[in-house]
DNA sequence: GTCTATACGACGATAGAC
DNA sequence: GTCTATCGTCGTATAGAC
């Protein structure tokens, strides 16, 4: 089989970055053409499903990556405090310090397909399964765990959305401090 | 001067509500057409800036009617948690319990132009000034009252986020029943 | 002020050479 | 597997009649 010019990690990886700094519709294939360096008719070798199925397996490769991100760090060894400490870090740097959107946002509007929108609610599932676990752990019952995940994971994706607004990344940096506070009960 | 088969108000609320289900890029003219009921010509005679005007005052009448959702009320009489019910109460009627989107989110990615996008920074300014102003009314210093502002408005900016990819609003609800909380420090 | 008709470039997507 | 070249459609925007 002929060499790839590009992996598919790498591929992946500058789709990610496109999507999530405009969103599906405003990311022409011309754009994405230019950014993973790969000419459009090249692009649909490798997704036959055209821009909806580069979307799923962006969505796909993050989902992956928020394993590395928040799921391992969670299941790693560690007071629950010291394992979110862990989760926390690693978030800065997966949103750059807020400066950077979350797939969940920037593709859940507009026109893109089933497939990455179901990815989407799964994906989100899975976090808030992953955040009410850690709030169990600490003696949260179910129902409440499951809300303090929510309401952290809605603490994030909102400080993002101020932070892409008005350019001030400290709403972001607050978020990643009250973790703690929101997902473990922490005063 | 000729009658106008519908009014601006009519008009830009229309444009409103596509807007915050799509996004900017994802509403074409062909699409904005058949929501407002008139033809491309015409909405350039109404907005000769194209579809960027349509955003810019697509959010200038948003940022009109924030001032009623919530200013208003927040300059109203009663106790501030008095007055705190009803903006949580009108929040809930403008966001359709969670299942409309925020223009500040919506409207801040992909193509949208610079006087859209001033505005709505604009706007995001003004809600977080007058939410700190409240928390300032309560006893909290400065400083402390805009962080509570900006981290109840990413509250329900995250919330009404999580509700578009799950489909389940109680993250919403929730948002508005921790208002008071996150803004009055009320335990 | 709204309409029909149209310009024309960009869009997503495909064909076929190498 | 990537490329050049091209398809047909839809995008934003305009011209001019009424």
């Amino acid at each position: 089989m002929p060499a790839r010019s590009l992996t598919d990690t790498d591929l992946v990886d500058r789709l990610s970055g496109l999507f999530r700094d405009v969103g599906y519709d405003a990311a022409s294939l011309q754009e994405i053409s230019a950014v993973v360096g790969l000419q459009k008719s090249s692009l649909y070798h490798r997704f036959p499903g055209g821009k909806q199925e580069m979307a799923s397996a962006v969505v796909q490769a993050i989902a992956l990556r928020m394993g590395d991100v928040v799921l391992a760090p969670l299941a790693g060894p560690g007071t629950p405090a010291q394992r979110l400490a862990a989760v926390a870090a690693n978030l800065a740097e997966f949103y750059e310090g807020g400066r950077r959107s979350c797939i969940l946002e920037a593709l859940s509007i507009g026109t893109v397909g089933t497939d990455a929108g179901n990815r989407l609610r799964a994906g989100a599932l899975a976090w808030t399964e992953a955040f009410a676990s850690l709030a169990s752990e600490v003696g949260a019952d179910a129902p409440t765990a499951r809300v303090r995940a929510e309401d952290a994971i809605a603490a994030i994706e909102g400080a993002l959305v101020l932070v892409r607004v008005t350019g001030e990344t400290a709403p972001f940096e607050r978020a990643l401090t009250r973790l703690p506070q929101i997902l473990l009960g922490t005063t």
